[in-house]
DNA sequence: GATAATACAAAACGAATGTTCAGTATAAAT
DNA sequence: ATTTATACTGAACATTCGTTTTGTATTATC
């Protein structure tokens, strides 16, 4: 078991790759198999062959894409002193990451999903809640050490988040340049209405 | 040419309202004609007969919904004297006009569309920019009274309303109450950030 | 070397969807 | 009263899409 596991391996990183691109570039409704086939050579049989269904592949694609996130940012974080230079660590690696945060548009087609409760949704609203929750300890210890005034963290975990989402949406057909300054006035804002004034 | 025409424009309507609740809950893809039949008792033909695609219908919508928006304004902008005030009631109006801000989710689907430039994407695309010159003019009155620190008021105008974006999308699966608050808190955060300060 | 498992291809299937079309009833126009 | 235009129906059409199935070459196992 070497030569043959090893190029099932390539194969299946591969339709991973091509499928994370067309998501993202087109949602998960509009990227068909047949585009996936297209795109990587393979056929619609082998991507069956390593993949449940459609949204077995998406779903592998989010935990890859959330994991990877997460390390990258955890071998980051140490770079960052303040909880300010830390948010805008975060929106750096947001946007250099993947300039159209890869998952982020597909997912915004299963947020409101009603239909019969998908894996995928269940899955999406658990990232927005550890992304809530990850920007819920950052700000409470920015306001625990006096570098933010005392208001309600959790609530402004969520503004956050929403700042991120939105910006991200408005930046979708920007260049990385003026993603980034965007990204950084909007934390600059976000920071300088919940600094700790010392007057 | 009196009774039919009635008729006629009461079912246009009919089918009009049905859609754009439909595409608001399930997003543009999601909602298909035969659920628009069903949900109207007209028949499909009927549809075609009134509305030149589904595009073409959905088109129909972003328009009035957009000018609907912006008479509404109009009615109310007087109630309100600061910027600061308007801001509150502009988010007032986004969360009461409906919960969900109607066709914000179905247009993000087109908003990233690579596809054969849909003429979907085009009119987002205007209605974005409409929004944004909304709320530079906005912002850039209270610079010029001194309510806010000056600053660049382009800028400001897409963070607001990639901040109006983020907030409608976390507040999607809450009541009409929390939205308020949480849009009221975005905006707090927002003003507080850019207010011109007496020290 | 025979057998079994694996990785893949190609075609077919079945359901769903947007759109069109032929036909019909009713109201308006002549 | 007859003709015409309008509002509408229901079935048919053409495609697309996700998924399944059947078959095959290649590699690992014994």
């Amino acid at each position: 078991m070497n030569k043959k596991k090893l190029q099932s391996e390539q194969t299946k990183r591969k339709v991973a790759d091509a499928a994370k691109a067309l998501f993202s570039q087109k949602g998960y409704k509009a990227t068909s198999i047949e585009e996936i086939v297209e795109a990587t050579g393979s056929s619609k049989g082998n991507i069956y062959y390593h993949f449940k269904s459609k949204e077995g592949l998406f779903l592998y694609l989010i935990d890859e894409w959330d994991l990877e996130w997460e390390r990258n940012w955890q071998e980051r974080e140490s770079l960052y002193k303040t909880t300010r230079d830390k948010l805008f660590g975060i929106a750096e690696q947001i946007i250099l990451d993947d300039l159209n945060h890869p998952l982020t548009k597909a997912a915004d087609e299963f947020f409101n999903n009603e239909e019969k409760g998908s894996d995928i949704e269940e899955r999406i609203d658990e990232m927005v809640r550890r992304h809530v929750e990850f920007n819920r300890e950052l700000l409470q210890k920015g306001i625990d050490e006096g570098e933010f005034s005392p208001k309600n963290a959790e609530q402004l975990a969520v503004i956050l988040e929403g700042l991120f989402v939105g910006m991200s949406r408005m930046s979708r057909k920007t260049n990385t340049e003026n993603a980034m300054q965007l990204y950084h006035s909007a934390i600059d804002v976000f920071l300088n209405g919940i600094i700790a004034r010392s007057s």
